[in-house]
DNA sequence: TCAACCTAGATGATGTGTCAACTATTCCAG
DNA sequence: CTGGAATAGTTGACACATCATCTAGGTTGA
């Protein structure tokens, strides 16, 4: 490796105050998704992506693609999203290796239920405290970094 | 509660945008740094704040405290970091309760080794990517979220 | 001085994430 | 059609995070 190129102090400021930032709001975002329903981040997740299918049933693998979750920890989540009633396994008849997870009314129902209050506190630790102007830096900071990411064989 | 305050469409691509950036890029600066050494990021964070301080001792509710972590996730990882031998406690001579967190030789040589690779990671995947302008924004962001979260009792 | 309370930190149970190995099915070359 | 490779998904072992609880040592006030 050749010289370290450190860090400016502005990449400096913006580095550890992105850090914290991250963790502080990833952290109150799920003490206040789990205190308003019973509902994880993780889980959460999930649900979003059964309702946004119209027949509310998905493939795994399709599942593990969208939330870029490996599949092991989907099927052990699964599994305890099951035990609890939230989504339920189908056999697939067009490949009998697969399986489609459904949507059960319990699921439905608790992602009902949680997505207002979700959506509030989003709304409320970040969009209040942005201009529109940095709103939409922040999107574009997003897209370039996630096509850097997607570049570099992530 | 009243009607929900929906996100706009610039606010929905910067979210989506954030929560797809931040997964991923957690998650890749995570192999990487694993990759380099045999320092998962917790680790690495525990290790900096004991570079950071003179002495190279710190107490653990001083680190928890500037970690944000609670006291029993750092007392279980600094148990397993003590294991590995990149950490050793040390009793408090003032306080008989207490205890200190000392930087072995080994702590210090693994974050001497694995931090230039990880600063190069960030500059690759994040900086790189950036103008000076977004930079900016992205600290002013950071900023204002943070301040968000420490007024509404994070 | 001593009882009630507070604080520093460790511990054990449980839920979650990751990795490697495994099972069952499908695909495909011959 | 068959034997090997690829694919869908599960499982088990282990690292990690959280919560409640526990221990031991300090602090305070009557």
């Amino acid at each position: 490796m050749t010289e370290t190129r450190w860090l400016t102090e502005a990449e400096q400021r913006a580095w550890r105050g992105y850090i914290a930032m991250q963790a502080q709001l990833t952290a109150q975002l799920a003490r206040e998704l789990q205190a308003g329903s019973e509902l994880s981040h993780s889980d959460f997740a999930v649900l979003v992506c059964l309702t946004d299918v119209p027949e509310r049933r998905v493939r795994v693998l399709e599942l593990a693609r969208e939330l870029q979750w490996e599949k092991s920890r989907l099927s052990h989540h699964l599994g305890r999203m099951q035990r609890r009633g939230l989504v339920a396994r189908e056999e697939c008849p067009s490949d009998a290796r697969g399986a489609f997870i459904v949507l059960t009314d319990a699921g439905r129902a608790a992602i009902e239920a949680a997505a207002p209050q979700h959506v509030e506190s989003v709304r409320r630790l970040v969009f209040d405290a942005l201009t529109p102007e940095q709103v939409d830096t922040l999107a574009t900071i997003a897209e370039a970094v996630l096509a850097r990411l997607n570049d570099t064989g992530a």
